[in-house]
RNA sequence: UGGGGUGUAGGUCAAUUGGCAGACCGCCGGACUGUUAAUCCGGAAGUUGCAGGUUCGAAUCCUGCCGCCCCAGCCA
């Protein structure tokens, strides 16, 4: 059923406007253009309206003289957000943003809005994600969310192109997978909790064993208290699984992924980077190979940077700024000691004091976007890490399984879309790169 | 959870040593034929986060509470 079928239904049927996109093909016709107002200037006898569409911004003018005064104090009246119908004739005019125009002769108001409450002068953050909803229409907002749509559909080519299936891994899970205690809990029928998935990687493991290359793309929720700009309560992870890849392969898998995602963004959303005034340099730079450093070697560069991080801790924040900035690319920096990684990662055999997996670090200051490992294959030495590490046994009994039935060499890794979507568009904290952010103060919109 | 800030009109912020609650943007009315966050004139708009206290008098000082921001940790 199409909404013009509705009883009730009286706007106009969709089909005989015309999208901003294509005007600038249209010059000298005449069009009808459906969209909201986002600013309005007028004098005496004549004014202008600048609308959006969603598929670009145009500005409407409209002469007194020429329409007549009924049309005319119609468009006056017309304040920010209101939705309207415009027709009028398409030309190119150097003083129009943009070089087109449409020249008005007929407006209809669909939707009036009264007292929008963003403003085009300055707001503070709080203001603006309480008004989040409203928000999304701003310039900037809307090109974030392009560059975002772009990143995610990278993504979903880059594995497709290369042969990769698609595992939808669950969401309502029993505890298993990183540590407990920053899980969110709900209740599951007569089973008792259930808690919401904080990575799908087990279950990746167990369709990698039928699939061979295998991701999942889905969001993922920590109910860590982070109050800081990397972090969300909910954000989007896409985590691909390969038997028979070691962290070699997969260290060349994350180079080729992170630069296709880049070029991507460069090649098709060029002029929302410029909106968002993305110096575009250091993408160009993000190509095959990237940098690579171990842990250790790590540690010996920021000393001499002047930071100093006891072997075996973890990097922190400002370590790895100070590491990444030393670079004109991506960095990435392996084998980090087993006892500040998880219990799946596989125990290096020349070093295991170490092991086997990889962070990838974004220039400029953006931090961690991926984190992979290849996984520890050997029944007897995951049981043992499993036990080393207090977990219940008997919630890993089918996890032990796929090293039971036909093991096999396999690695993967996470790259957060908000981060990844955050450095590519420039932006200072990665709420803003998902349409309504999730964190510990913030629930609705 | 720890450290540092902050809270005044719809928004962004001022308010001297404790002494009449202010500006700009937006909004409303008016003027203006090419504006780019238009400009000019006029107007409306306030429980100074909340609850107590000191004082002739509190946005300002004191006590408690709350919200938010930044940094750290957790990680993607």
């Amino acid at each position: 059923m199409t909404p013009a079928s509705l009883p009730g239904y009286d706007m106009p049927a969709m089909k005989d406007h015309t999208r901003i996109s294509d005007l600038p093909v249209l010059i000298g016709q005449s069009v009808t253009i459906r969209g909201w107002v986002t600013t309005t200037r007028s004098s005496g006898k004549i004014a202008f309206a600048v609308l959006r569409d969603g598929t670009g911004y145009l500005q409407v003018v409209v002469s007194r003289a020429e329409v007549g005064d009924d049309a005319w104090e119609r468009f006056r009246a017309l304040t920010q957000e209101t939705s309207v119908s415009v027709t009028g004739v398409v030309r190119a005019d150097a003083r129009s943003p943009g070089g087109v125009e449409l020249g008005a002769m007929e407006i209809a108001v669909l939707g009036p809005s009264v007292d929008f409450p963003i403003t085009p002068k300055e707001h503070g953050t709080t203001f603006l994600f309480e008004h989040r909803h409203l928000w999304l229409r701003s310039r900037r907002q809307v090109a974030i969310m392009r560059v975002r749509h772009e990143v995610v559909q990278a993504i979903r080519d880059f594995f497709h192109e290369r042969g990769f299936f698609l595992v939808d891994t669950p969401i309502l899970t029993a505890a298993i997978g990183e540590t407990a205690g920053s899980l969110f809990e709900t209740d599951y029928f007569d089973l008792g909790k259930a808690y919401l998935a904080q990575t799908g990687q087990l279950y990746l493991e167990a369709a990698a064993a039928a699939l061979g290359k295998v991701y999942c793309f889905g969001p993922t929720f920590r109910a860590e208290k982070s109050k800081t700009r990397r972090h969300l309560a909910e954000f989007w992870m896409v985590e691909p699984e390969v038997a028979w890849y070691d962290s070699e392969d997969n260290m060349r898998l994350q180079e080729d992924f992170v630069s296709y995602i880049v070029a991507r963004c460069l090649e098709r959303r060029r002029e929302d980077l410029k909106e968002l005034e993305r110096d575009t340099a250091p993408l160009e730079r993000v190509a095959p190979p990237f940098h690579r450093i171990s842990y250790t070697d790590a540690l010996k560069k920021v000393e001499g940077l002047g930071a100093s991080v006891p072997w075996g801790k973890d990097l922190g924040g400002d370590e790895e700024t100070l590491l990444a900035n030393s670079f004109d690319r991506p960095v990435l920096v392996f084998n980090y000691p087993r006892e500040a990684k998880a219990f799946y990662m596989k125990e290096n055999p020349a070093d295991p004091k170490t092991v086997l997996n990889n962070d990838c670090l974004a220039p400029e200051g953006y931090g961690e976007i991926i984190g992979g490992s290849q996984r520890e294959d050997d029944h007897d030495r995951l049981l043992a890490r499993i036990r080393a590490e207090g977990l219940p046994e008997e919630a890993y009994g089918w996890y032990l399984d796929l090293r039971k039935y036909g093991t096999f060499v396999h690695s993967g890794f996470g790259l957060g879309v908000e981060r990844t979507v955050a450095w590519i568009c420039g932006i200072p904290h990665i709420r803003e790169a998902i349409a309504f952010p999730r964190q510990m103060h913030r629930l609705r919109p």
